[in-house]
DNA sequence: CGATATACTCTGCAATGTAGTATATTAATT
DNA sequence: AATTAATATACTACATTGCAGAGTATATCG
C-alpha cells in the first residue's frame, strides 16, 4: 500500500515554509511564504487539506496558539515538522538533487 | 481547472531522467536510470502511466522506434521532451530551489 | 515450435492537489 | 450592544497524479 511514496510537490514547499518560518509557521504565513517565495498562488482549502494530511502522517505536529491577535480573529495553530518529517523531506530533496546533477535547465 | 499545478515530484523525475539520458531515453532506460540516481524503486505501470499523461500534457512526445533489440523483444518506443515541458520543469525546479535556498536540512 | 528476453499496455484503486464555501473568534466602529 | 471587518481554520466534493500487477506484443535462440 503505497509503501515507498515520496514527497508530493506541494507538501515539499509546505514543509520547507515552516522550516523557513520557525516559531511563526501557522496556515497564514505559510501561504504567504510559499507565494512569495515560489511565486506560485496558494489557495486556502489545498494548504490545510495538505496540513492534515502531513500531519496524519506524522510530518508535522500543530498545537492551538494562545489568542493574541492584532485586530481580532481565530486563534492560530502553529505547525512544526518532526524529525520523521525532516527525514522525508530529506529523502526528496535528496533524490531530486541526484537526478538533477549536472543537468542544465 | 486545475490552472497553476506544478509538476508533481514523480514527474519531475521522469522528465529530467529523459533529459540525463538523451537519445537513449525510453521506458526501461528511463526506470533504471531514476531507480540508479534517485534510489527510488518504480514499478512498470507506475512509469508508463506517468509518461502517457506527459504525453497528453504535450510536455514530452515519443517515437517508436525500429527495431533492432539485441537479444529480442519489442520495439521501444523513445521520449523525448518538449520545449513546454523544459519550461514547466525549469518551473517546478525553480520554485523548489527558491524555497530551500539558505534551509539546512 | 517452445522457452526466454525485452518492452509496452491496460485497468482499478489510493493518495495528493484544488476549489469553493462555511464557520469561528475577536476587534473596531457606530 | 449590534454591526461590520479582519484574521484564521474547517469541511466537502471532485480532479489529477501515483502505484501495482497482470496481461499483451514481438523478437531471438535453441
Amino acid at each position: 500500500m503505497a509503501k515507498n511514496r515520496f514527497l508530493g510537490e506541494f507538501e515539499l514547499l509546505v514543509m520547507t515554509a515552516m522550516i523557513r518560518l520557525g516559531k511563526d509557521a501557522y496556515g497564514a504565513t505559510i501561504r504567504a511564504e510559499i507565494e512569495s517565495r515560489a511565486k506560485r498562488s496558494v489557495t486556502v482549502g489545498a494548504l490545510y487539506a495538505t496540513l492534515a494530511r502531513l500531519e496524519d502522517k506524522k510530518y508535522v505536529f500543530s498545537r492551538v496558539g494562545e489568542a493574541t491577535p492584532q485586530r481580532g480573529g481565530r486563534a492560530k495553530r502553529y505547525f512544526k515538522i518532526t524529525a520523521l518529517g525532516r527525514t522525508q523531506l530529506d529523502k526528496s530533496v535528496t533524490a531530486i538533487n541526484r537526478m538533477l546533477d549536472g543537468v542544465s535547465l
